[in-house]
DNA sequence: ATGGTAATGTTATACCATACCAAATTCATC
DNA sequence: GATGAATTTGGTATGGTATAACATTACCAT
């Protein structure tokens, strides 16, 4: 079982990527920090959790919503759009807010920067947390006088897969 | 007049700004920049520019769409995306993704990376177009294999006149 | 004037997100 | 186990963001 401070998924899958084990430890992760925290991760954000994390890639809330019926019949845009932002709040996943999308956090349970690189070829998506683009950050804000607490940082680009 | 190849906005406005010079002379780069490129900085374009520079926030399309109303009484959605698309192509102006709004170009004319500033608490914008923070990023990137494009930066904070 | 291109008008609709209230589930306590 | 408070989920309606598709008008070179 993977340590509970290491990154479960780091960079873009590759073609040794074994997407079961992947998915498997990324919802155990989970379900250990709600609980750890006193929160439920009851069987609707488990089904939407795992349904993000279906594939490497942002998913959009109709999309989410519509796979979601599959399973519960009944499920409507606030359905998800709440445990979406259960999600988030709890670190569970990331906003990709130049695609109006989603995508799971593949190092949930500690604050960190995110820097995503978003594959305008495939829509692959891969994470960074890198502390020194977000201390450039603060120190280039700084400069102008402004206090910088967090940022949006989304890279757009080609994945090592779509550019071999 | 300001040289055509130095910023005419950077920073937060400070309370010695001059809003009226900085409008037409923002309006005034605008209009020479589209005559040099061959492109049409038309009534419409013109007023909508002028709306989103009524002030150093962010205004939201449809907030704009009403505004221009007043002017345009036939204005529908489209006129103002199709405007907006066409001011942002120019580079005119930036679009802030973690708001779905839209924000004057304080350095039209070149090709630069763009860094906002967002403040949270009065929604006031400033631009950076730092290269130092680009490179960084398109290093770290590269290191996880990835060609960076190009990239979404949006720093949310305080501004200089809200933290003091 | 004329014809081609670019810009704008107009209607309809798709997509993204939240407000609001009702019903059901969970959980601590008795 | 029953009870009641708090959390979660169901369900309806609506607000907010953006674009498709086609008609019409303005501009400009000839």
């Amino acid at each position: 079982m993977a340590s509970a401070n290491r990154p479960l998924v780091t960079g873009f899958p590759g073609s040794d990527h074994d997407h079961g084990v992947c998915r498997e430890a990324v919802l155990a992760r989970a379900d250990a920090l709600c609980r750890s925290r006193g929160m439920r991760f009851t069987r609707l954000r488990r089904q939407v959790l795992e349904l993000i994390w279906d594939e490497h890639r942002p998913v959009k809330a109709y999309e989410l919503l519509e796979r979601l019926r599959a399973e519960r019949a009944g499920a409507a845009p606030p359905t998800v759009y709440r445990t979406l932002d259960f999600l988030l709040q709890e670190g569970l996943i990331h906003r990709v807010e130049s695609l109006n999308a989603y995508v799971g956090c593949g190092d949930p349970g500690h604050l960190h920067p995110v820097q995503l690189l978003v594959c305008r070829c495939c829509a692959a998506v891969a994470e960074l947390a890198d502390d020194e683009v977000a201390r450039l950050l603060r120190h280039k804000a700084g400069r102008m006088g402004f206090q910088a607490d967090s940022a949006v940082v989304e890279v757009e680009g080609v994945c090592p897969q779509c550019s071999s």
